[in-house]
RNA sequence: CGGGGCGUAGCUCAGCCUGGUAGAGCGCUUGCUUUGGGAGCAAGAGGUCGCAUGUUCAAAUCAUGUCGCCCCGACCA
């Protein structure tokens, strides 16, 4: 008999399906009334917004500025960068009408056709860019470094919450250069941001590189990306950095007198971060009983629940609880007070602990009347399911390392797992073997990531849509090294990483 | 846009094949008991069965249409 788990069905069971009710079940988020967009209730939005207050402190150390841009973009700006409007024509939100009127049948009809129609921004290159083309005048106007926190709308045909919505919360950064040299340092210094946010922030180890011809962003010369293993051994673009060269600067006319007195073109760059993340951390560490959360994002630290035996017990309870949440709150946890949180609702026991479990609540403390007569807390850590009886002090005096024990403990098992699961491969059968699925009508968990040589060739790209594989990077710190495209056999100097993605 | 599935109480679903007065479990409310582990008993609130049309004495049930959602593909952060 298996151990009865608060989701269901498991991972193993069933991945995405154990996915959608985790979610559920810590209560992050559900479906809106509106076709692929969700809400985001108070619990995943704390932990976006720890999200954002750990990134916007990263940019701001970097030297950008916050503003904001419209939510609307004129439809001939898109039109400007011929790549960038192949690459989101296709989903875009059109605004065609400013105004409601009684329709024949009782409802309402829009009226007020608009001049020239408005898009609701996918990604906002083209707005942002026709303000740096004003503000840019002289080469003492660069570097200017430019981020803005918004939402964002790509109508998607396929939605998966927080992974892919049509409406998903993000931020942008834009920066205009003066050289092409200090705007490629500067994707790559946003890509280390990135990849230092998600190992040391969100306990998710990543491997960053290059995005290849085909996987780039519509206008870039190049992209950066930080790519992450699921625990389905999928693959995640977690986050990106784009060099824009001066293409966005061409198509928009930001330019510049530089020293000599001549007139030319900007570099720009772009990097975006989403709300997909919140998905990335569930899949990343999350289990069968729930949420797994992170401590450095985590909305609370510690939850306390008061036992009480009886009501004349609840006062001295309730005061024990209270001596250990002041003691905690005067401790630093990278910079912040560790977070506390006392569950004194009247609720089950049992009931409680599920409701913390299931949310992802790195430490439990249970405080009954045997806990206080002997100087104790009973603890549970969330990442490991551990129990035990400690005394208060030593809790106390060790809270801030257990939670950094739990931080360790959850990225070393993440990159365990990606370790395990990225293996280098060098013949084509391998490679297919790899990937594909034993029983095609229900997949099961198969592959990772391979390490392979390659080369830029149709015939490769056949070969990978046929297998539903995609390359998710050329990795930075894959050394160069002589070899054979697995494809076609043409040599080739670095491998790149294959797998499916999300 | 293709392929599958589903719309019945707040949630999960049964009932539909074979038409005949709307069901269960969970949740919710109230009371009592319980409390170191997802409580027990009792009482109670809650649904024009997605929508429209048709067939019929009679439709949750049959037919046609329509809208919406979920899953799997194609496309994408």
């Amino acid at each position: 008999m298996a151990k009865k788990t608060a989701i269901q069905p498991t991972r193993s069971e069933d991945y995405p399906s154990w996915y959608q009710q985790v979610i559920k079940a810590a209560d992050m988020a559900e479906n809106s009334d509106v076709r692929g967009c969700m809400v985001i209730k108070p619990w995943g939005y704390a932990i976006w917004e720890n999200m954002q207050a750990a990134l916007d402190r990263m940019f701001k150390e970097t030297g950008h500025e916050n503003a904001y841009f419209p939510l609307f973009i004129p439809l001939r700006f898109l039109e400007k960068e011929a790549e960038h409007v192949d690459g989101f024509a296709k989903e875009c939100a059109v605004v065609t009408h400013h105004r409601l009127e009684p329709g024949p049948d009782g409802g309402l009809v829009p009226a007020g056709k608009l001049e020239e129609p408005l898009i609701v921004r996918p990604t906002s290159e083209t707005i942002i860019g026709s303000s740096f083309a004003r503000w840019i005048q002289s080469y003492r106007d660069l570097p200017l470094k430019i981020n803005q926190w918004a939402n964002v709308v790509r109508w998607e045909l396929r939605t998966r919450m927080f992974l892919r919505t049509s409406e998903f919360l993000w931020q942008e950064g834009h920066t205009a250069h003066a050289t092409k040299e200090e705007a490629l340092e500067e994707t790559r210094l946003m890509l280390d941001v990135y990849a230092d946010f998600a190992e040391n922030w969100m306990a998710m180890p990543v491997i960053k590189g290059e995005k290849t011809d085909g996987e780039r962003f519509p206008g870039a010369e190049s992209t950066l990306t930080i790519e992450a293993m699921m625990q389905d051994r999928k693959a995640l673009q977690s986050g990106t950095s784009h060099f824009l060269g001066q293409n966005f600067a061409k198509a928009q006319e930001i330019k510049y007198q530089d020293t000599n007195g001549e007139e030319v073109h900007a570099w720009t760059t772009s990097w975006g971060l989403s709300t997909r993340m919140v998905g990335a951390l569930i899949m990343t560490h999350s289990d069968d009983d729930g949420l797994v959360l992170p401590p450095r994002l985590a909305p609370k630290h510690v939850v306390i629940s008061p036992i009480y035996k009886s009501d004349s017990d609840r006062g001295q309870i309730l005061d024990y609880c209270k001596q250990i949440e002041n003691a905690l709150a005067e401790k630093s946890f990278h910079g912040d007070p560790v977070k506390v949180m006392i569950d004194d609702r009247d609720m089950r026991g049992g009931e409680k602990k599920w409701f913390h479990v299931k949310r992802g609540v790195p430490i439990r403390l249970e405080v009954g009347p045997r806990d206080i007569a002997d100087h104790k807390v009973f603890m549970s850590r969330r990442d490991t399911g551990e129990n035990q009886s400690i005394d208060k002090n030593e809790f106390i005096a060790e809270a801030v390392n257990i939670l950094a024990n739990i931080q360790n403990n959850l990225y070393e098992r993440a990159l365990k797992l990606q370790k395990e699961n990225t293996v280098r491969i060098d013949s084509l059968d391998e490679f297919k073997a790899y990937f594909t699925a034993k029983d095609s009508n229900k997949p099961e968990i198969h592959g990772g990531f391979a390490m392979s040589h390659w080369c830029e060739d149709p015939a490769v790209y056949k070969v990978l849509e046929e297998l539903k594989v995609t390359i998710r990077c050329v990795p930075f710190d894959e050394p160069e090294e002589n070899g054979v495209c697995i494809f076609t056999g043409k040599p080739s100097t670095k491998r790149a990483v294959f797998g499916k993605a999300y």
